[in-house]
DNA sequence: CTTAAATTAGATTTTAATATTTTTTTAGGC
DNA sequence: GCCTAAAAAAATATTAAAATCTAATTTAAG
């Protein structure tokens, strides 16, 4: 559905949404949202060069969200990371010249079609506000209710 | 979103579907569905562990559906080769109790829940009526395409 | 029996995910 | 200005999982 590469991306970009005046470094997004240091670094590179995040060297560098999180959707990271998988051409070998696919391969279409609509009118700013309060990811929601729970 | 293996098993009971009365062999499914005999063989072997087609052996044999194509869905085919992906829980290492994922995790878990639901009202015999006649497969489809257009 | 088929097991290939190491950039201290 | 250290970038492994192929085995019809 949605791979874990980009899963790891939408991560990173809301960890980063979070912190607006922060240049927050490769290790403390990894930190922060729970994947992989060494795969993140590619991650976070490839948004670099897609323009979601810039990239700053050298002490005290890092990364930080080039947009506003108003203006970025969950679809540009996807679409920056890999592709929503659609069906525009019939995948069975011949070429296919109509309008219409079959109706399996327009089903499948259509739930690409969804998905990117879905994506694309969630912009990172509605993925900052959690139920109540301020819970960006999970991890940050789960190191609230442990806080609770053990006192 | 919909891996390879669940596209072939897709085909492979469209392709049944409209056979009703004839045991088709794997290679003649594979040939069929421009699906890789070898690979096809694995998932047919699979779709008959779940339920959804009987094999036969020996001569004579091959597979057919097991039930009406207007009651099976492709989600019972899709969730016969690998489950939706969800969310249900919080991905991010530590467990997670309440009922509310973070807004990104509700995102993609509401993406997942839209791709069942798709999937789970669509039923095989859905797929077997073409815009105007019988195109159950794209395959088909290019098939008469090509008689119009070579002549 | 023989033959056609699925089943099983295994090997291979490809792609995704991850880790490691080296190189380049750059801010800040001397 | 020049060194130093902190960071990303780049290149290169390694591992794991998905997709594919091959060959041996079992089943059953005729």
């Amino acid at each position: 559905m949605i791979s874990q590469t980009t899963e790891y991306a939408l991560r990173a970009v809301v960890f980063l949404a979070n912190r607006p005046d922060e240049s927050c470094t490769t290790v403390v997004i990894a930190e922060g949202t729970q994947v992989p240091t060494g795969y993140l670094a590619k991650v976070m590179h490839s948004l670099a060069r897609a323009g979601i995040v810039h990239s700053q060297r050298g002490p005290h560098g890092g990364f930080h969200l080039q947009a506003d999180p108003k203006d970025l959707t969950a679809l540009d990271v996807t679409e920056a990371m890999e592709p929503v998988q659609r069906f525009g051409k019939c995948p069975l070998g011949i070429e296919h010249h109509t309008p219409g696919l079959c109706p399996l391969h327009r089903v499948l279409d259509d739930i690409g079609a969804t998905m990117e609509e879905t994506l694309g009118k969630t912009t990172i700013a509605d993925l900052l506000k959690g139920d109540g309060g301020r819970i960006p990811l999970c991890k940050v929601a789960a190191d609230n209710d442990i806080h609770q729970i053990t006192d």
